[in-house]
DNA sequence: CACTCTATCGCAACCTGTTGCAATAAGGGG
DNA sequence: CCCCTTATTGCAACAGGTTGCGATAGAGTG
């Protein structure tokens, strides 16, 4: 039963995010409080990737109250306790994810638009490279390349 | 006399640039206009990058009629025609430049903030790894990355 | 529980870009 | 040189984010 097992380890990630949360805002001397729980919540729900607009969007739906701005606010926090990342999409526009989740780059083919996903394992000889002929530590989260995909670029294809 | 010398070439990149895009234009039953013009001059004059926002600004200094939507559907066009490249910087705002520059990369340190640029001899090795890793073909001029710089990673630094 | 300090919130205005639409004008044809 | 087609422009409204500020409300203290 994968729909169980997903919804159980789905709690638990929003339960440890909470513990996480109101430690690290009594730490800091900053305040807990019900929307940054949800907006926390809103993100452990996204799984994964969300733009900062849907974001906005869903935790509006939970709680019509909040603004852009407190959720904007929230989410620079959320960055700055190590809770979350965001990085820009090819558009420029804000895509954020929780933290604890595997750190990935990202490519996306300019002919057929596929955003794909690039793992620490696969990435690892690129960072190698980086490192070599720049002497620079490059964050994986942060690797966004633009090209054609393998797919694309076959006699195959058309 | 390097002044001298810029003040030359620059003219002749601007010419160079002018008869391209009445060139470019005409082929594709487009129109050629002053303002557009003198938006792609202004990219001539910023001579390697500048943010769509100042373009904007500068053009307006020349034209005040000019209007934002104007200046960044021409940004656009210049691209379409393969004169101008835009990519998007840390703050995911736009940065154009002149396609016929140099192709580069971008790196941004997080500790200091310095931006460098990276040429195709130097990136050649890390375009090789993600060919290998991906069989993806990325293209320099959308390489962006974020991580720390030798001089930040330094003993020797604070 | 009441009090105080100040972090957080909502609001309104602003910034960077984008888009639909009606008015204008480029530029090829007669 | 004038006409006609339609590409281009300016305008106004919108979308995604950000910021300053006064009002609200956490949470530690007495």
């Amino acid at each position: 039963m994968p729909y169980a097992a997903a919804m159980a380890r789905h709690a638990r990630r929003s339960e440890h995010l909470a513990t996480r949360l109101r430690e690290a805002l009594r730490v800091r001397g900053q305040r807990w409080t019900e929307q940054r729980q949800l907006i926390a919540d809103v993100l452990v729900a996204a799984d994964g990737h969300a733009k900062g607009a849907e974001l906005v969007e869903r935790v509006r739906a939970h709680d019509p109250a909040a603004t852009p701005s407190t959720v904007y606010r929230t989410l620079d926090l959320l960055e700055e306790l190590g809770l979350a990342r965001h990085h820009h999409g090819v558009d420029g526009r804000e895509t954020y994810h929780l933290e604890p989740g595997v750190e990935h780059g990202h490519l996306h083919c300019r002919s057929c638009g596929a955003e794909i996903e690039l793992n620490a394992t696969v990435a690892a000889p690129i960072l190698a490279a980086v490192e070599r002929a720049t002497g620079f530590a490059a964050e994986l989260d942060h690797l966004s390349l633009q090209g054609s995909c393998r797919a694309c670029r076959l006699p195959g294809s058309r």
